[in-house]
DNA sequence: ATCCTATTCCGAAGCGCTTTGGATGTAAAG
DNA sequence: CTTTACATCCAAAGCGCTTCGGAATAGGAT
């Protein structure tokens, strides 16, 4: 049967609010009646009806986080690393978190839905734009949120992020440092706050280096494997291509990674890529990627859990924030510019691609069938 | 200000009572009432509050999906299409869908947990086992669910699935069709639904055919890019390698066309592959993968929020059954058996493997150095 | 003996909605 | 003119919990 506040107070001869108040570890409850409460409860397996709870108290201890779903993967490896963090850190707050799914196009409409509806209690606000409009929503309804990377805004938020632009920099300093100057960058589009820092990072590298920028060398893809598949393929047809490349995200970097591979070309001597976040460890590779490693996605969920709670908390927002420091991890896909040229002049070392007549070939030079079709 | 029952009945000079039963389409309360009542609500913008409606109702009008996370990726691309169909055919009905993150040791806990607290209406269980703990535990519990994916249990249960025996079936009598006798698998563990289905498909299609199972050909792989690369790299390595293969996911199906790939086979050609499910088409290759396909994801989903619904509007579960029928894609990646003895035979028309010194290699013979390390 | 101060407990009022069981008024039926 | 039958509307009782504002008891201080 249904065991209920009532019925639990009732069988213990105490009222309703004493037990509530035991339970809920309030200091004018006695410590012998608190276990006596305590005990009882347990044992005749009383739990609170979290609705009514939320009802009186008009908390929901639920974190939410929209996601819009389009009919590709459902984020990268480093998403569901980031969730379970949070969930975990959450948890040790007896909050739970939930995963709103939204098509993309209606994305606005299901955040303003949530909090019509007071779903969750704070919403936790991913893929930051430069100009997010979510952000700004959130703001003007008064709704607690924790972006999850920065953006542009006059009034002050709450944020997790990464110095993306010093990891940036971090790995095109190291590409100049091996000589290197003809240096790619394949980023995502700079709407994203994480792309335009690590842009700006790269550029930062090169303007220090005093390297003049090669508007050639910069390819714009899409976020996704096809996008960073097609910007590696066309940056190695030019007649010119670059000695090394950085690739601003996972996704488009196992794309990239893909194409020099089809071109038979193997990076740490062809051609230099480092890629930033590396690449899921669930892609087959002969090699390990040089990458800008971030927090772990555990520990990144784990310190935003406590953010948020501090937001609900009532810590000033413009307090909260967080900057994550990344590390460059070498690999084997970076190297001296000398073997490039060594092999650039050297015969060739790398096969044909498939379906072509074997010849001698220094480097990537005519234009491959591209798959995509 | 905030704007409820309260307010909204007082201003319009009528009691809560009717106020409710007009916005929620009684039929005791007069058409020109009615009308007066929702323009003011309208006009008021007045929203139910949820919590409160949840308490006296006791329903949530939220159907929840327990999904593990492991630091990997975050499922295939079809889930995130089974998700948007979902999202989008429980919206109809006024019903949101919650995805519920939790480490995946603890999955059964946090069914418990979310059943305790009465947080949604329903789940959706994915995944299924052959024997399937979670549905046990629901089962017990008798709280409302649907299975995508059949299980083994003596009750009778709702589910949705797709005839994986019927699929796997026709993709292996289209390889016979095409010539072949020495047919493998790569199939997910045989504790998953799917699996086990599918692997009986393939072993009802040799058999229906006279083919002697062999046991060698049959790779058990994980459900992973990582493990359908291995398998794959495993098979092409024998001395006497399948000249088709039947792959019965889409992640393993990655990895196996990749290592295909990298031995520098020409799927199609040199060994034929159908893929159960297809690859995402975020995968950049060269071909067009012959697949089985299984209704969208989309559908899927909207098929599958009119059977929750169904649950929990209390029609007999014992009668909340669909089985959707697959369809073979042919593509390029299988061709009659005829082409893969050509080859063989010819002299070597693929190239070598990188960093190996060409030589003429009819087929994948010695075992390459692999990526798996 | 009286007054204070803790300490511990509890009555009752919500939180905002749904729903049961009438109450009221009006028109059709007898 | 009284009944009966609808058609409308509403008072009040929950749903199960939290919390405010005391109340009661027991010591200690005066």
């Amino acid at each position: 049967m249904k065991v209920n506040l009532k019925t639990l107070s009732e069988s213990l001869g105490l009222s309703q609010t004493t037990v509530s108040r035991a339970l809920n570890g309030y200091t004018d409850v006695a410590e012998a009646t608190r276990r006596r409460v305590k005990e009882a409860a347990a044992a005749m397996g009383y739990q609170p009806d979290p609705l009514a709870r939320r009802l009186a108290t008009g908390r929901t201890d639920t974190i939410g986080m929209v996601f819009p779903f389009n009919a590709t993967e459902f984020g990268d490896h480093r998403f569901g690393e980031v969730v379970a963090g949070l969930t975990e850190g959450l948890a040790k707050h007896n909050m739970d978190l939930n995963i709103i799914p939204t098509r993309p196009e209606s994305e606005l409409e299901t955040y303003a839905r949530i909090i019509d509806t007071r779903r969750v209690d704070a919403f936790i606000v991913g893929w930051t734009q430069v100009h997010d409009p979510r952000i700004a929503l959130l703001q003007r309804r008064g709704f607690p949120f924790l972006a999850y990377g920065r953006t542009q805004t006059d009034k002050p938020y709450p944020w997790f992020d990464f110095d993306n632009e010093a990891g940036a920099r971090m790995a095109v300093e190291r590409l100049i440092g091996l000589g290197h100057r003809r240096i790619a960058i394949i980023h995502a589009p700079l709407s994203f706050n994480f792309a335009a820092q690590r842009f700006a990072g790269y550029l930062a590298a090169l303007e220090a280096a005093g390297i003049v920028r090669d508007d050639s060398l910069i390819a714009d893809a899409r976020l996704s494997r096809l996008a960073g598949y097609a910007a590696m393929h066309a940056l190695l047809a030019r007649s010119d291509p670059p000695t090394a490349v950085l690739i601003d995200n996972n996704l488009a970097g196992v794309g990239a990674l893909r194409a020099v591979g089809d071109l038979q070309l193997r990076p740490g001597r062809d051609i230099s890529l480092i890629v930033y976040d590396g690449v899921s460890p669930d892609i087959p590779l002969p090699y390990r990627v040089s990458w800008v490693e971030q927090a772990t996605g555990e520990r990144t969920g784990l310190k935003m859990a406590e953010q948020i709670v501090a937001v609900l908390n009532g810590k000033p927002v413009g307090r909260i924030h967080h900057l994550a420091k990344p590390r460059l991890v070498p690999g084997e896909t970076d190297g001296p510019l000398d073997s490039a040229m060594a092999a650039a002049g050297a015969p060739a070392v790398a096969p044909a691609p498939p379906q072509a007549a074997p010849e001698p070939r220094p480097r990537a030079r005519k234009k491959l069938a591209s798959p995509l079709s």
